[in-house]
Formats: structure tokens, C-alpha cells, sequence
DNA sequence: TCTGGGGTCCTAGGACCC
DNA sequence: TCTGGGGTCCTAGGACCC
């Protein structure tokens, strides 16, 4: 029996949230009708395009750009803060919609879903009929449009979902891949990015059927194991299954941020990774891990990136030792050059069931638990600030640093 | 006043072991 | 009296996605 999958993708999601937010709160103004974008804020050089309008697209304006530029671009365009609380709502709304008709639901990100209807022919008979009810219920109750793309794999209804927007229902079943996708530029195929592009242009690869057709041989010389993965793709052949997003065990957790200084001095270095730490401690615990591998990320102000990482001998998820390592491995690498950029990362988990504790230094491992946990419990119920190290107070710098915005919603990530 | 932040996976080189 | 070969682990960096 073939398998039937929906990919949802919303129209400009953070900009479709946004105006139908704004058009509720009474403005008159749909910014979806405007050339506008969903940008940080430059003063604290988080300044970058998060989500474009349909007519600001029509500008050039591109998703990531500066805002400099994008203004450059068109002198009058509407910027607008992000709210991803909102965002989380209206993600949260929409998957609430999908539960009504599959319980088969993987979260590919905030406003983007994989739907399966396989052997589900009784229930629904006509599969246009449900994706047309699905979008409509979408737009009437929520106020935003998507896409569904339609298939029998995921990578050819995400395909799909991309090909006209907004509001559009595609199919691009195995018979359609010859007229409706490989015409398509290679770069519009999932996993052709910046870096893989100009290396098929320079084979003379410039469709997605020329990448099918290519020599797969030649293309795995060139490009190892993608070489056979972009190829697989451009033939429609894909194989994944739609996994309940739960089901999907963590395999890091990270959080960065590019500070409103670039800093020059290695006690206030500590203290943004301190509260780096903070978070990315308080995350695993919630996931119920341990790590194994900590690892410290630099971008200076010439945003040259660089990282080092290291392997515990004892799995751990206390923030102190975290931090202990952090502190370790910044201090080895950095040469006195301005940061604009810092971030923790851990990976390689373990359960956390049974707590192994190294004999060979003196650290009170259950009162450091102790602690972790119950100041956890005290951010879930009242936020983050509600504990906060003194070392951050009046420091001008976030206690609890990373996720998106400077909002009060603890763990918001952990959330999809 | 000119580059965000969250991820996953892969590769290459070096250390080390047998 | 000139260097095999296989394997694992660790690390740094790069590519891709949203």
C-alpha cells in the first residue's frame, strides 16, 4: 500500500502571524499586503531579515540579510520586532487542527508539519477534499494561509508545498516528478544550499533533471555521500517515515548569542557564558540527560568562527560543571581579540537515571543537584528571572541567556 | 550601526592501539 | 637501514536545514 503524506508549510510564517496578530488588535494595516519584513533589532546587532512579505520578496529582499541592506533595497519597507511567544501560539493552534485528523504528525519546525494518511483510504476518500478542509479551517479560524504539498514520501511533498504559494495545494506524486519538479533550478531541491549549488552548475547541472539524469558514480566522486543523497532526491526516491516528534531522542542542545558589544574582557566573557550555561543546563535536565561532550563557540568582531570542544570522563548535568569546562576551554582558546559571538553546545547524552559520580575530587555532587533542580523548578513556575545570580546583577548582561528573544518563557524551544 | 539562533550530519586528520 | 594495515576515539570545521 503507498504511503500518502501532507507537508503544511505557513505562508511567511512569523509575517503571517504578525498581521493576523495586528489585525485582531484592530490595526487596519495587513502587512502581508505591504512590502514588509520581521526583523531583529539592530541596536543590539541582532539586525537580520527573520521573514519576508510576498511583496517585499518582489523587492529581492532576502530571508537572513541586514536590515542596512534590505532598505537599501526598498527605502520604504514596514520592519516589525518578532513576538515568538505569538509565534508559539499560532504553531501550537494550527497542530492542534492537524490532531483532528491524524495522530501521525512530525513537527519539521515552528510553522512546518509532515501529516501521514496512510492506510487511512476509509476515513478520508478524496485526498484534495481534506487537504482543501484542512487549509480553509486554517484560514478561517486562524486567520493565516499555507501550503500543502501532497505525496508519498516526505521529501517529495515538501517539494510540493514549495512549488506555488501562498495558499496553494500541490501533489507531486512519482508520474508528476518529470513535469513539475525537474524543470525546477537545482537549487530549489532540499539539501542543494550555497556550498552545493555552484559545484553542479560547474558540471552543467542547472535543472533538477540534470541532477537526475547525472551520473550518480561521478556525482558521489565529487561530492561523497551527498553526491548519492541530492541524486536520490532529484529522482523523488526517499524513504523516511514520518516520526511523531517526541519519538525523536535529542542528540545536542545549544544555545549562542551575538552580544550588543564585542567584548574585550575575559571576566565579562565568563559571565555570558555563565548564563549560557544556565540555559543550556536547565534544558538538559528537562530533557533528563547527561552530557558527555562540552563544547565553547567564538565568532569575533572580524565574524571569523571558531570552537572547541571537549570529553568528560564523567557524564554530567550540573550546570557548575558545565560551566567549570566552558570556562576551561575559552580560556585556552581566546587570544584577546574582540567577541562578538558566544555560545555553549552539548552533545553526546546519557541517561540521567543513575548519577555516576567521579571519585576523584570533592565536589558534593546531591547538594549541586539539589540545587539545579530546585531552582529549575522555581524558573519553570514563575520564569527565568525569578532566580538570578547575583554576579548578574546590575551587569547590564541576560542571568539566563540563548533561545530566541529576551522574553520570559523558559525552555520556549524545548516546547515544539 | 555590517552577518541570528536553533538544530543534524558528515569528513578529515591525528593519536593511539594491536 | 625508511614506515603495514586495520580499527577506534577525539577534535575542528563545514554543509545543510528551518
Amino acid at each position: 500500500m503507498d504511503k500518502l503524506i501532507f507537508h503544511i508549510d505557513v505562508n511567511s510564517a512569523y509575517l503571517s502571524w504578525e498581521a493576523t496578530y495586528r489585525l485582531q488588535q484592530g490595526e487596519k494595516l495587513d502587512l502581508r499586503t505591504i512590502p514588509s519584513v520581521v526583523g531583529g533589532d539592530e541596536e543590539s546587532r541582532h539586525g537580520i531579515v527573520l521573514t519576508k512579505s510576498i511583496p517585499a520578496k518582489k523587492y529581492n529582499i532576502q530571508t537572513g540579510e541586514t536590515l542596512y541592506n534590505a532598505r537599501v533595497k526598498c527605502p520604504d519597507l514596514v520592519i516589525v520586532p518578532p513576538r515568538y511567544w505569538l509565534y508559539m501560539q499560532c504553531s501550537s493552534a494550527m497542530h492542534e487542527i492537524f490532531l483532528e485528523y491524524t495522530p501521525k504528525i512530525q513537527r519539521f519546525s515552528v510553522d512546518e508539519s509532515f501529516l501521514s494518511f496512510s492506510n487511512m483510504e476509509n476515513l478520508y476518500s478524496d485526498y484534495m477534499e481534506l487537504a482543501e478542509t484542512i487549509k480553509e479551517r486554517i484560514k478561517k479560524e486562524l486567520g493565516f494561509t499555507v501550503n500543502i504539498g501532497i505525496s508519498n514520501n516526505k521529501l517529495l511533498a515538501k517539494v510540493a508545498s514549495d512549488l506555488k504559494k501562498p495558499d496553494r495545494i500541490h501533489t507531486l506524486f512519482p508520474n508528476e516528478i518529470k513535469n513539475k519538479m525537474w524543470p525546477l533550478p537545482v537549487e530549489d531541491l532540499f539539501m542543494v544550499g550555497r556550498a552545493t549549488a555552484p559545484k553542479l552548475h560547474s558540471l552543467n547541472i542547472k535543472t533538477i533533471g540534470d541532477l537526475a539524469n547525472y551520473d550518480v558514480e561521478i556525482l558521489k566522486n565529487k561530492l561523497k555521500s551527498h553526491g548519492q543523497v541530492i541524486w536520490n532526491y532529484a529522482n523523488g526516491i526517499e524513504f523516511s517515515e514520518v516520526r511523531k516528534s517526541n519519538s525523536i531522542e535529542m542528540k545536542g542542545i545549544g544555545n549562542s548569542t551575538t552580544i550588543a558589544f564585542d567584548v574585550e574582557d575575559k571576566e565579562i566573557a565568563h559571565k555570558v557564558l555563565l548564563s549560557l550555561c544556565e540555559t543550556v543546563g536547565m534544558r538538559l535536565r528537562d530533557s533528563q540527560n547527561c552530557c558527555t561532550v562540552v563544547s565553547v563557540s567564538i565568532r569575533g568582531s572580524d565574524l571569523i568562527f571558531y570552537s572547541r570542544q571537549k570529553k568528560l570522563s564523567v557524564a554530567t548535568d550540573s550546570t557548575r560543571k558545565i560551566y567549570e569546562v566552558v570556562c576551561y576551554l575559552f580560556d585556552n582558546v581566546w587570544k584577546g581579540n574582540p567577541v562578538r559571538h558566544l555560545g555553549v553546545h552539548i552533545t553526546d547524552f546519557c541517561g540521567n537515571d543513575f548519577y555516576q559520580c567521579s571519585l576523584l575530587d570533592n565536589f558534593n555532587y546531591e547538594k549541586d543537584r539539589k540545587i539545579n533542580r530546585t531552582v529549575d523548578a522555581i524558573r519553570l513556575k514563575y520564569g527565568s528571572k525569578a532566580v538570578v545570580r547575583s554576579c548578574f546583577l546590575h551587569s547590564g548582561l541576560s542571568s539566563m541567556c540563548g533561545g530566541v528573544g529576551e522574553e520570559d518563557y523558559p525552555l520556549m524551544s524545548s516546547l515544539l
